[in-house]
RNA sequence: GUGGAAUUGGCGAAACGGUUAACGCAUCGGAUUGUGAUUCCGACAUCAUGGGUUCGACUCCCAUAUUCCACC
């Protein structure tokens, strides 16, 4: 059984996922390290705060160091020394991201080399091998992420493109072993949400993902299509948010239903001076921190909160130190963590509601 | 002492006889949602002082102050 749910509390609940690396609890929260790695930490650092699973890129991956150097490595998580379990995103969100270097078609999708600007050709099919020679436990399909838009009539055609692509990549596996998720697209339209989560069914995918999310649309849209599609797809299986989110996203989106998340802003912010606390955000660049003697966090137990002040953080940051980038990192990174995991408990002890009402100020 | 040059925001540094004086750094804020991020976006000066020329001067002229260079 690759995924169990353990408990639940409404529609929030506790489960785990049984990987080819090992376990990983439900709710939880991935890391995000594109390119093999979370940027400014490794991963002792990671094992240290409780990270069950991390995230990489196959687009990115692919492009550089490439297909050959990480065979050569043995794999991904040899090249990376990271033994835990890794998704791999297949690198549809990265078709939005750098649109301006794609060009889509039925088949795939031709795009520029960000890098070197050379041309290069992923296919639904290609991807999944990728993803299957890196050895990742957990592959995502090719999809396209569009942005956000009003126009229903191109969201719909983009979807059933993605629909077409998820077929495609179901069939060619040939490793059963290894987890494929696909990715419920639709935008903000709750019916093409639920056609996209009925055709996605059908093929029985691991996992499901809930994708073209957080590209523009309100909160209040991003949580409903959330909530149609964490109602349709079939509760055995794991669905993960891809993308989300702020702390608040994440409560509410677990009180929703969803399994899994990953989010590059614990790390990016971290590294541009903006820390995650149980008081609510904190900017470290800001002058008030200039003498302050509190923890950036006083309830937290993280390296950064146990040992430096804001004052030295706020130091660090203005002196231009890029330590500082690691240390609010590894601390933003600890409280997601710790966030999921006492979303956990509360679900365990059947307290998830209050544990929501005691968490607002986020 | 003589001759020459310079003086623009906290610092460095542009510009032009004509409405709101580039840009960098620093400072003060903000953003950031499947990472093209050590990123991005805001805010922040009336041009050494005093006089004059001009419809209009930071831009031209005179004086003063300060600084620098060369020569004695």
């Amino acid at each position: 059984m690759p995924f169990q749910v353990v408990a639940s509390d409404g529609a929030a609940r506790v489960g785990r996922l049984t990987l080819a690396h090992g376990k990983v609890d439900t709710p939880c929260f991935m890391p995000v390290g594109t390119q093999g790695i979370v940027k400014t930490l490794v991963p002792a650092d990671l094992h240290a705060i409780g990270a069950q699973i991390m995230l990489a890129n196959t687009y990115h991956l692919s492009l550089r160091p490439g297909l050959a150097t990480i065979k050569h490595a043995g794999g991904l998580h040899r090249f990376c020394r990271w033994s835990k379990p890794i998704l791999t995103d297949s690198g549809g969100f990265q078709l939005y991201s750098l649109a301006s270097l794609c060009k889509v078609n039925d088949d795939g999708v031709v795009f520029r080399s960000h890098i070197d600007g050379r041309k290069v050709a992923l296919t639904p099919a290609t991807v999944v091998q990728l993803q299957e020679e890196f050895g990742s436990d957990i592959h995502m399909v090719l999809d396209e992420c569009p942005p956000y838009s009003h126009d229903k009539q191109i969201i719909a055609k983009s979807m059933r493109l993605s629909h077409r692509w998820a077929q495609i990549a179901r069939s060619c596996r040939s490793n059963q072993q290894l987890k494929q998720f696909a990715v419920v697209q639709g935008g903000v339209f709750a019916d093409l949400r639920r056609e996209s989560c009925d055709y996605l069914i059908d093929l029985d995918f691991e996992g499901y993902a809930i994708g073209g999310v957080s590209v523009g649309e309100t909160r209040a849209e991003m949580r409903a299509a959330t909530a149609v599609c964490c109602e349709k797809l079939p509760p055995t299986k794991p669905r993960y948010l891809m993308g989300v989110g702020t702390p608040l996203d994440l409560l509410e989106s677990v009180a929703l239903g969803v399994d899994m998340f990953d989010c590059v802003m614990p790390t990016r912010n971290g590294r541009n001076g903006t820390a995650f606390t149980s008081e609510g955000r904190l900017n470290i660049k800001n002058s008030g921190h200039r003498q302050s003697d509190l923890a950036l966090d006083p309830n937290c137990v993280c390296y950064t909160c146990k040992t430096y002040s804001r004052a030295f953080l706020h130091h660090l940051y203005k002196a231009g130190e890029v330590s500082v980038m690691r240390l609010l990192s590894l601390h933003n990174l600890c409280f997601y963590l710790r966030l999921l995991h006492d979303c956990r408990q509360a679900i365990e002890a059947g307290k998830f509601q209050e544990f929501l009402h005691t968490h607002t100020s986020f």
